[in-house]
DNA sequence: CTGAAAGCGCTTACAG
DNA sequence: CTGAAAGCGCTTACAG
């Protein structure tokens, strides 16, 4: 049975234990924590007691008393951050339940000051361990960043999918980088008109992709073609106007860098209505390597982002924070790297080679 | 600033409130919960000393005495269910913020009775407020269910995504009645050799899509179809394995109900590979809508799944219970159907149709 | 090795 | 309308 009941037909408390053991709670509360100082005697029959009540100790009131709760924090925006949010869950609910602890999900929308005040003090209130701010950066949503005294919170914070700031911790992907493999790889396939769609530019993300693909260009010799470049949402339904708006500004376009692997889905639409051929008249590459990628028609080639990898590094790093300000050793899974920066994979589809990988 | 701290260097209590207003804590405590028998000049000025202190109440203290934590468990397996708990959490999420609640995500990997029991000891010992039960049903999963005495917890518990049991509070799509309508538009369109890809034949979802169809068949005057049906995965590279098992089976094959959109893609591949016009040889459509399957190639014809509105609809059902048992009204918003049972919607496109939707 | 006391920060009866 | 006391179920010093 899930429930034990003492006779007053309440869960068996401490006190119960305690007193049929005919010990204090302070010994029973040593043998629950497994303290070193109890006669193996004691030891035995309390846990006897512990087992024939039923009994399991109230996590809230250990919290309370403890000061500390097992929980982290999870700051997100599901509206907003969907894909990705979904893929970093999935990591950071995995790696948290292997650490032992919970977390704890918390939505925002708003990115004001007291917006962002409200929310931390609704997670210190609730006492959690730490925190992860997992919201995409959008516009100014992590100024707040640049002048809080987020070391005088009460528990360590670490910052997800957003800029490096100060000595914030901060976990991410380098999409600078990425931007540039994938444009380095258009340019050594000849291509003299790379353009790109990117994402909403007030995304960060967005942002560095562009950068990445502008330097990248620069290198190559090819500044011009700086200017082809056409925003999008991230959705496959942007994919295919920015592709008129940009061979209406370059009829010579010959590769697109797409920032997303669900706007190259709408550009590769688009390029079979246009009568374009993929690669041939047109290399198109995305990024992210979505799950179906592989089966587009042409297959994509893109740079794979392992983003619950990601979130699994950020959880680590914050438990490993989390020990650290409490003077515990962490665990050693959880000694990642101070500011992990993680590099995306390019991975060569026929969509720029145009020919079949083998079967 | 987030923390204010008195002259002992903590966070201010209730204790420091009601002494610097001169009040007793119930007083102050009164103010808090804005309990009417208060006076306003009293109020008024434990309002400011709540202010200058900067006070907050502890959530965990309240939790402790009074019982309520306004914090619901999810369980979920994020390993398998993916994609679904990915869209799920995203409606979750929001009408928990809504309602005011916080979600504490914990997950499972095994589905033995001590393993559900270790999980919802967690949960209770955590004192939230009630759970909803998200993984998905995966063979014998949710079998503990059928015997276990869940009007017992001490919280009530909401299942989504599984066949309906006893009395338990579920809320799902009608799987079945899918299969039936995607069926039944294959009926329409003159098909005379529908075959099946299924999800794994140990889901409970797969099953009854799977049962849909053969009740639509049976009902159209084809049952000898029934056969025609293999086995997938639910991703993309099942697909065409699968369609080339059909066509063996059965070389006049010429329609396809796919069990997922993501599997879909993969059939629409391996038609190209293999030569087959699609709709002409092959009309072929998915089910859940992925927000990708419009651009598809040809834009595919699929039933739409609203898994965050179902999730939603979870999440307000689980919040009636909570109320409910504690014998308080609950939110007009969570007046929702005892048992709902959330139909898809058929969304003709090209790969069954052939023609171009108007732009 | 073990225990009596105080405390974590609130709320819930019970009085007045 | 307001308050003194007890209690929620543990843990943390402090003694012995």
């Amino acid at each position: 049975m899930t429930e034990q009941h003492n006779t007053k037909g309440r869960r068996p408390t401490l006190a119960d234990v305690a007193k049929m053991a005919g010990v204090s709670k302070q010994t029973a509360s040593r043998v629950i924590n497994r303290s070193e100082h109890v006669t193996e005697e004691t030891r035995a029959r309390v846990l006897k007691c512990i087992e024939t009540l039923g009994f399991r100790p109230s996590a809230l009131a250990r919290q309370l008393t403890s000061g500390r709760s097992y929980t982290l924090g999870v700051v997100s925006n599901a509206a907003i951050g969907y894909l990705t949010t979904g893929d970093a869950y999935t990591g950071m609910v995995r790696q948290a339940d292997h650490l032992g602890y919970a977390l704890l999900i918390k939505e925002m929308r708003e990115f004001s000051r007291s917006s962002v005040e409200i929310m931390l003090n609704h997670l210190i209130d609730r006492q959690v361990d730490g925190v992860i701010w997992a919201g995409p950066e959008i516009g100014d949503s992590h100024a707040w960043l640049d002048d809080y005294p987020v070391n005088d919170l009460p528990m360590p914070l670490v910052v997800i999918n957003a800029r490096k700031r100060g000595n914030i911790d901060t976990v991410g992907f380098d999409n600078f980088q990425a931007g540039k493999i994938a444009t380095r790889h258009l340019l050594s396939l000849h291509r003299h008109h790379i353009g790109h769609i990117s994402g909403p530019m007030d995304r960060s993300v967005a942002q560095q992709r562009v950068e990445g693909w502008r330097a990248a260009l620069a290198e190559g010799g090819q500044p011009e073609s700086g200017n082809l470049c056409v925003e999008g949402d991230w959705e496959a339904p942007t994919g295919g106007p920015a592709l008129r708006r940009l061979k209406e500004m370059c009829p010579e376009l010959d590769a697109v860098f797409v920032g997303s692997d669900r706007m190259a889905l709408g550009v590769l639409f688009e390029a079979r209505q246009m009568g374009l051929r993929v690669p041939e008249d047109l290399a198109v590459m995305g990024i992210d390597n979505d799950r179906q990628s592989a089966f587009f028609s042409p297959p994509l080639t893109t740079m794979h982002q392992d983003t619950p990898l990601m979130a699994e590094i950020a959880l680590r790093l914050l438990v490993r924070r989390i020990c650290e300000r409490r003077g515990e050793p962490y665990p050693e899974s959880c000694a990642v790297p101070e500011n992990p920066l993680l590099v995306h994979e390019l991975l060569v589809r026929q969509s720029t080679l145009g020919v079949m990988p083998m079967p």
